[in-house]
DNA sequence: CCGAAACCTGAGCATCCGCTCACCACTGAG
DNA sequence: CTCAGTGGTGAGCGGATGCTCAGGTTTCGG
C-alpha cells in the first residue's frame, strides 16, 4: 500500500482512479462528482499514479527486458536497442537473437529501401528468421567480401539473397574476398564495374546490417578463412577488440589504422557512417569487449544482442564512467 | 498471462504498452519508432487492455469496494453511493458509516447551501465525524419533529446544530414533535411561524440529510419515545417496512397513507421530492428491506449504507427482478 | 506580528487522443 | 471468376488532456 498518504487522501485516490480507469469517465466528470476543479482531478490522477494507488502492470513476454534496452539506448545514444532472452545453449540464444532482429527488421524496413549487409553467423540467424515484412521493393547489397567458402550462410552475398527472397526483393553480390593483399590491390579491385558498382550501391544505401565479429581465434573472420590466427593475434596484439564489415576496433571504439585497414574490401567506417541507420546484430559469450568498442565508435543507430551481453557492456561503461569520475 | 495472442503480436503489444505508460511517449511518437499509423497506436494500446497485457491496478483502501457502489448506484440509479466497510461491532459499523457519510457531505456541499436535516443515530455518527468542509455559510435546517427527550444528540435539532457548528453556519431548529395526534394538529401547528417558517425553509432546501429508520420495536421512533410499540406494530401490520422523516413505506416504496401519514411532522415525500437532492444513510442488520423500500420510492439521490446492507439490498433487489422475469 | 518563500489553485491554451467515416483488401459464396 | 460481406486502415475532427502561468493562501523564520 501507499506510503506517505492519509487514509482519507487515499480512499479519494481510490476513488477517483477508478472512475477514470475502470469506468473511463473523463476528468471532467470526475471533477463535477467530486465538486473538484477538472485540473486538480488532473493532479490527483496524476499522484495516484506517483504514489503507486494506480500501478499499471506490463505482461511482458517471458524473458523480455524491456527496461534494460531502455538503458542501453540512454546510454549509447541509440536510436532503438533490442535485447533477446536469456538461452542456455548458444544455437538457441543464437536464434533467439536473430528472431528478435528479424522482426525488427521487418517493422523498419520502408519501401524500395536499399540495405548494405555485412556478415556472420548472427545475420545469418537474422535471415534464417526472416519474413516478409510490410515494405516491398526493398534491396540488398553485399557490403563487404566474402570467405573462400564461398556458399556458406555466413557470407554477405548469401545472406543478401535469403533476405532478398524472403522480402520479395533484390540482391546484388560482391565478387570479391573480404581481404586482398594491400591497399592498392583493393583500390585496383574496387575500379572494378562489377566490384565498384555493388561498392557504390552499398555506400549509398538507406541501412546497413552489420554483425559484430570478435578477435578470439575462433572468430568468424579466422573460421571462414577469411583471416589467419597470426593475422588475428596480431590485430589483438594492436588492441583489436572487434570488428564491423572488416574494419577492426579497439575498446575505444578507435579504428585499428595502416596497413590493415587498407587490405579490407569492406564499407569504411567514414563510409558506414553516411549511412543513415547502421543495425549491428551480436551475441555470444565472447562479445562483450567487441560490442563495447563499437557502440563507442558512434556508428550504430540500432544495436540487437542477447541479454547477457546487454547487461555485460553496460557494466563495462558504467564502470568506465565511475574509472574516469574518480580519478578528477 | 493473456490468451489468443500469438508470441510475436503480445511482444509487439507489451513493447507499446511500455512506451507508452513506462516512458509516457505519444500515441504519434510511438507510431513513428514502429512505423505504424497514430490511429494503429491507439487501437493496440487499446487491444493490450483488453487483452490484459497492461493491467492496471488500484489500491483501494481496505474494505473499500467500488464496484460494489457502481453496482448500487446501477440498480437503483442513483447519482451517488458510498458504501462503508464491513465492521464487527455494530457501534463501530455506524462509526464508519458516519466518518463515510461525513466526507462525503464534507465534499458535496456548495457554499451557501440550505441543507434539511433528519433525525436518527446514523446522522447523529455522521455528524460526530463531520469536520469543516470546503463549502461555507451553509445553513442547517430540521426537517422534522424531536422526540420527547429534547437534547438526545439523535434529535434533528441537535444533529443541525453539531453540523452547524462544523460547518461555521447557522441551524434552525424546529420546536415540534415528530407525530402529532391527527391531522388537524398538524396543520394548526404548521401555521405557526416559528414552526411554518422552518418548515418552509426545509421543504426549500438545496439538500436533505436523511436517515432510514426500521420498523422493529428498536427502532429509533420507539426508543426514542416518538412512536409506540403498538403503533410500529400496526404500521407493520399495514406492510410499512422503514420510514423517511417519520413517514413510512412499504417494501414497494409507496408511502403507508392515511391516518398515521397525516400525523407526521416532517417533509412529505413530495416535499422531499421537490429538493434537488436527497442524502440518506443507512445503517444496521435489520435495515436491509427499509433501505430496499426508501430506494424503490426513487426520492433518493446518493445513498450512505454499510457494506452487508448494499449486498443485501442488491440480492433483494436482483431476486424481485428474477421473479418478475419467471413470471412473465 | 510581519514578511517572504513555498505551495497550491484554477484559467487559458496548445497538444494529444478517441471517434466517425469513407476506403480498401481479403474472404467466402454463388 | 465475380461480387457482396467483413475486417482492418488512415484522414479529419471535436472533445479531453496536460502544461504554463498568474494570483492567492499557508507556513515558515525573523
Amino acid at each position: 500500500m501507499p506510503v506517505g498518504l492519509n487514509p482519507d487522501e487515499h480512499e479519494l485516490l481510490a476513488r477517483i482512479a477508478h472512475r477514470s480507469y475502470v469506468d473511463a469517465r473523463t476528468q471532467e466528470q470526475i471533477a463535477e462528482e467530486f465538486a473538484l476543479s477538472r485540473p486538480k482531478v488532473g493532479r490527483l490522477l496524476e499522484r495516484a499514479r506517483a504514489t503507486g494507488v494506480v500501478d499499471i502492470h506490463i505482461d511482458t513476454p517471458r524473458g523480455l527486458d524491456l527496461g534494460l534496452e531502455d538503458r542501453l539506448a540512454e546510454v549509447f545514444g541509440l536510436r532503438h536497442a533490442i535485447v533477446a532472452p536469456a538461452a542456455a545453449e548458444p544455437a538457441e540464444q543464437r536464434a533467439l537473437v536473430g528472431r528478435s532482429a528479424a522482426r525488427y527488421l521487418e517493422r523498419r524496413l520502408a519501401d524500395g529501401q536499399r540495405v548494405a549487409v555485412g556478415h556472420g553467423r548472427d545475420l545469418a540467424a537474422l535471415a534464417a528468421a526472416f519474413r516478409e515484412p510490410t515494405a516491398t521493393g526493398c534491396v540488398f547489397v553485399s557490403a563487404m567480401g566474402g570467405s573462400p567458402s564461398v556458399d556458406a550462410p555466413t557470407n554477405p552475398n548469401e545472406i543478401a539473397r535469403v533476405l532478398a527472397d524472403a522480402a520479395d526483393g533484390t540482391a546484388h553480390s560482391l565478387y570479391a574476398p573480404a581481404y586482398v593483399a594491400d591497399g592498392q590491390v583493393r583500390d585496383q579491385l574496387r575500379r572494378q564495374d562489377a566490384v565498384g558498382g555493388v561498392f557504390d550501391l552499398a555506400a549509398t544505401a538507406a541501412l546497413a546490417l552489420v554483425g559484430i565479429g570478435g578477435t578470439d581465434d575462433e572468430c568468424t573472420m579466422v573460421r571462414s578463412g577469411c583471416l589467419s590466427a597470426a593475422e588475428i593475434a596480431r590485430l589483438r596484439a594492436r588492441g583489436a577488440v572487434g570488428d564491423v564489415l572488416g574494419t577492426y576496433l579497439d575498446a575505444a571504439g578507435a579504428a585499428i589504422t595502416a596497413p590493415h585497414s587498407e587490405r579490407v574490401m569492406g564499407l569504411s567506417l567514414t563510409e558506414l557512417r553516411n549511412i543513415p541507420a547502421v543495425v549491428a546484430v551480436a551475441c555470444g559469450p565472447e562479445k562483450p569487449l567487441a560490442i563495447l568498442g563499437v557502440l563507442r565508435a558512434g556508428i550504430v543507430d540500432a544495436l540487437v544482442v542477447d541479454e547477457p551481453n546487454a547487461r555485460a557492456v553496460l557494466n563495462l561503461q558504467s564502470g568506465a564512467r565511475a574509472d574516469r569520475a574518480q580519478e578528477s
